[in-house]
DNA sequence: TCCTTAATAGGATTTATTCTTAATAAGATG
DNA sequence: CATCTTATTAAGAATAAATCCTATTAAGGA
């Protein structure tokens, strides 16, 4: 059975909090908070919400892996500056691809993630993400 | 002034000939041919071609960060149980959505990269990608 | 309250990637 | 062609994100 800890409950307030944190930045912000709680225990915690589908892990050039816990469907603005992330709707990004927030897109990256066509018939066990 | 090398030359066939592939998959590919290349060479000349626009560099969640010489606008499908990567012509990601690879698409992810509003602005070096 | 065991703390470990430095070689110049 | 400058490389040390290990703790059912 799954357990109510004290630290997934300030792991998932602290990601709804920052946004898009890495696990270090997320570790930093609660360890301020919470002198107790481990980094392997963030590090942990955010994968399990990964795995759960409680979270979702991303995945961006030039940095560490982030999380997200916005599960709706969305695009991300990433400043190649700065850094920051930016979230857009999908239906604004149908509409506008950004320009609301006075975004200028350089690059476009599209991953698709699922089951190629050898692996839906393979028998193996199904190990999720 | 660039020097054209024999182990640039090897780096980038191996890149075409590969598809997708890891700088540690790349290294190993390259090293069997040419012992004398180096892990720190084929690194540095893999980010040195990703800077100079020659390449592009991939991140996947969960395997290590990959590099593509296909600089013409495509999707990529990557399958959660193989880790194989398969290329969608933008032309057919817009008309079927990477059905004639018969991949079930479980999740899209989007990242869009360029420079914020705040950062338009900003005085500093354009300090590239 | 007791008991089972999921979950954690803390630190060691792993591993992709970057950094450092002396040596090498591309290719410009005389 | 010989020489010289310096971009580039080889080799391995260093870094840091992420994982692994194990004794200990505590959630929550009985």
């Amino acid at each position: 059975m799954e357990r109510r800890t004290r630290q997934k409950e300030s792991v998932y307030r602290a990601l709804v909090a920052l946004g898009h944190p890495s696990a270090t930045e997320l570790y930093e912000y609660v360890h301020a908070q919470d002198a107790e709680i481990s980094r392997s225990t963030v590090f942990r915690v955010l994968s399990d919400f990964a795995s759960a589908g409680r979270a979702r892990r991303l995945c961006f050039t030039g940095s560490d892996d982030r999380f997200d816990a916005t599960l709706a469907p969305h695009a991300h603005l990433h400043c190649r500056k700065c850094g920051r992330i930016f979230d857009i709707p999908m239906p604004d990004m149908r509409s506008d691809g950004g320009r609301a927030e006075r975004f200028l897109i350089e690059q476009c990256y599209v991953e698709f993630r699922g089951v190629c066509a050898a692996c839906q018939g393979a028998d193996g066990a199904d190990e999720g993400f």
